[in-house]
DNA sequence: ATTGACATGAGGTACGTACCTCATTTAGGT
DNA sequence: ACCTAAATGAGGTACGTACCTCATGTCAAT
């Protein structure tokens, strides 16, 4: 009752086991009418090969590494807290995993530590990083020596990468535009737009994307150009409050990268940040508390969980080189708003 | 460099194998002390114990049953796929599967189905089913023959399932409930809401949760009586239409369980169709479509991927008798716009 | 009919763990 | 110091597959 082995197989296809292991390995000295004669039998018998026990054997081990930008705010905080509970789950099976960490805006140690993996003879590196000349050339160079290389959350579109793990950031910006557009309602006035500079790609898409549908189905509501916050606390304060103080007519606010933090501080403090439609992107500790406080009316999120889960097959798959379920690999824009928060 | 084997441990502890094995599986025979020396070496080399190798040596095999009911909407099939796939994948290591379908509405026949699958002696069942008395009764009795029982997308709370797969459909109808009043904003008027009598309990759920936000944050929004559609399309078609050309204030739609199908092309066709804002649940082909056209605003999802896998974990946790890790199994609230329709 | 190339069979070891038996050592009670 | 029970060691087989070697079978070309 139980399922077929290698043995039920080569009695069923009347051969020996040595021929069921040519076959099934596609390995050469069988004739094309045996190669039949055994598909016929794994078919009509419904043998399926045990991958764990085939993995055991072969002593298969992927060697991976990610690397990603030192904290410089929550979400790569969780990200590397997923990719690191995602390694460590069963699910993952005979993997060896690095996780190093760079620090943001030094391309020359991003470089290093590339190269560094590289020589240690890794199978796949996934890479959260902006793209730079200098990283082009250093995983085109990987590839040359025959490591899949992954782009993590902010696409690596021109370096050859074999596979880009994320949301469509254009799509995510899109759905901020709509959820803005349809909270703010009859109330017509301006949106107030909070950059920030890490990961420039991603962030410039969601831009692109909250912009598109601004401008296509909500013209009566007018988009500020990007404060820009470079990610300091300090500096995102007195921007965000200079508009505030000076504006009497914003009504909503999007965030489109970092420093929710320090934003949703300031719109707790300030006379004005209540009737505000505020959206930001990530849900962390700072977004997951403001939507619970009434701060945040909406947050578009990406499943750290599923990034790195994803992440993981995909190096897996392009290592063997076997081809991807991209229907599964496809990662979604989480909508959170207070009643769906999990 | 590779992960270490019991063999590594063996020689770090400095004992035999056989004493590795017998505190790895809890044997008796071990003086406390030298239990404490085993696990101080575990801690030091970081062995961890190869988890398929484990189950390849201990043969151990899951018999698992899903009963859902016969297709009565396109979201049944969509669940039933998802398990299909999630048992085929290598993930679910050495699971054998049964999905049984059972006519709805046939407390008698799906009974029968379970004291079947008790007497196959499955380790465990999954059941997609409305509660009632026959229904409990049974559950108890394949949980005193130690069968693992979960509850699937509707839950059975009174039936001492161990564990429900599924949203908290309270949570869910009251997130419908805020984007149908964010996205009404000033134009207030009545809202239609379309019931159906399947899985009494998760729908009566939803409706519950809706009608606690409107009431809450949106009184000036009248919420009219459920209209019941009874799953019969031209009842669906006859008393919506009723509505619609009878009130010039419904602003709203929101289908509480199936009928989507009809409902959406009824939408289309009547000429007060178009300003509507429309919410359902459940991603389907149908649903989909209508988020594409236009025809639907929102639709509020559960994952069936995800309900699938959870479900697969947490009966194997159970038939092993193992704590399930209860935030991953967590199965969310996904809003689906036309912009993060995947 | 012989040769040689190719196809197939027989039988082994290995992967990391579970589980078993039997022999041997060690500790605790006297 | 002795006996006994408990603790530990030594060594085996098994799980399902991969991969190896060597022997033997088959067939077509000469």
């Amino acid at each position: 009752m139980s399922r077929p082995t290698v043995n039920d197989l080569a009695k069923a296809a009347g051969v020996s086991l040595a021929t069921i292991d040519r076959v099934l390995n596609s390995r050469p000295g069988v004739r094309e009418q045996t190669i039949r004669r055994v598909n016929a039998a794994i078919e009509q018998i419904g043998y399926v090969r045990d991958v764990t026990a085939a993995n055991l054997a072969r002593q298969r081990r992927y060697r991976f590494a990610f690397v990603m930008p030192e904290a410089p705010g929550e979400f790569v905080t969780l990200l590397k807290a997923a990719v690191t509970e995602a390694a460590a789950s069963p699910i993952v099976d005979r993997t060896e995993l690095t996780v190093a960490t760079v620090p943001p805006n030094d391309p020359h140690f991003l470089v290093k530590t590339l190269r560094r993996l590289g020589a240690q003879d890794v199978d796949g590196i996934a890479i959260f990083a902006p793209e730079t000349p200098h990283v082009r050339d250093e995983i085109a160079h990987l590839k040359e020596n025959g490591v899949a290389v992954v782009a993590l959350v902010s696409d690596l579109p021109n370096t050859g990468r074999d596979h880009f793990v994320g949301v469509d950031n254009v799509a995510a910006g899109r759905t901020a535009g709509v959820l803005m557009g349809r909270f703010l309602g009859e109330s017509q006035g301006s949106v107030l737009v909070l950059a920030s500079s890490m990961q420039a790609r991603a962030n410039a898409e969601r831009r692109l994307g909250f912009d598109q549908v601004m401008s296509e189905q909500f013209p009566t509501i007018q988009v500020l150009p990007s404060l820009e916050g470079h990610d300091d606390p300090d500096t995102i304060r007195r921007v965000v409050s200079a508009v505030l103080d000076n504006r009497e007519d914003i009504a909503g606010v999007y965030s489109v990268g970092t420093g929710n933090g320090v934003l949703v501080d300031l719109l707790k403090e300030h006379s004005r940040g209540q009737g505000l439609v505020v959206i930001a992107h990530e849900l962390t500790r700072n977004t997951r508390r403001a939507l619970e406080d009434g701060t945040l009316d909406a947050v578009i999120n990406q499943n750290v969980g599923h990034i790195a889960r994803s992440a993981l097959r995909v190096l897996r798959a392009k290592t063997d080189g076997i081809d991807i379920l991209s229907a599964q690999e496809h990662i979604r824009i989480d909508i959170v708003i207070r009643e769906n928060l999990y």
